[in-house]
DNA sequence: AATACACTTAAGTTTTTACTTGACAATGAA
DNA sequence: TTCATTGTCAAGTAAAAACTTAAGTGTATT
């Protein structure tokens, strides 16, 4: 499907994958280099690679290269979309029952 | 990548879907049969309740079939793990900051 | 200068995923 | 009973995504 908001397109899909998670988490606990990054998953270092350019695309990772050495960190900012997100659901889902209870006690009226 | 949580990974990975997606917040605005979800999108009813099947799978939707009519609804325990799994990621992202920050200002200290 | 290191890039393969088609319930309405 | 509605299921197709291989670039080390 083709939607309008394509930034959260591009964070959801990124952390639809398993392997971008882990890396994520593993950014969570501080700075990594590509190929300490690497070091956990069963991968060559390019897939690492096109991963990380994913990640970095929807803004959930930023990097910087230092000499031959890339360091990537986490980037909140793009964590703060999905969360948004994710908050927005919830409240129109609350609000959804609220009208629902509020229809529930209402007792008959005439429309 | 085989992880250890396999519940955040079915969830993120419905939620990684333009389509689901548009689902959920379709659902967010209060609970619809499954042809009423179906309506917005040029797909067909097969296509939708597969999608269907990927959110009730997860925990993010319930669905119940009375008569011929099923109705689904957003079940947010399902967001609450997913908002939790990004939740920790800026908590460690922040605590490492902090880490990083005693260091820088702590005056040399031998090893 | 020679070698190792830390990536990078392009191209191809394999696997997954989304979607369709078509046949088939089961329910409700006429 | 007949017909439309609402959904279900299985199988196949086509497109996207993940991953590999292999060759190459720029940087540090010896």
């Amino acid at each position: 499907m083709n939607n309008n908001k394509p930034e959260i397109d591009r964070i959801f899909h990124a952390l639809g994958d398993p392997t971008r998670r882990a890396m994520v988490e593993k950014l969570s606990q501080g700075p990594a280099s590509v190929s300490r990054l690497a070091e956990p998953f069963g991968i060559t270092l390019a897939a690492v690679v096109q991963h990380l350019q994913v990640l970095e695309e929807c803004g959930l990772v930023r990097t910087e290269k230092l000499g031959r050495v890339r360091t990537c960190r986490l980037d909140p900012a793009g964590f703060a979309v999905a969360t948004q997100w994710l908050a927005d659901r919830r409240s129109l889902w609350e609000r959804s029952l609220d009208r629902l209870a509020d229809f529930l006690r209402t007792p008959e009226e005439p429309l």
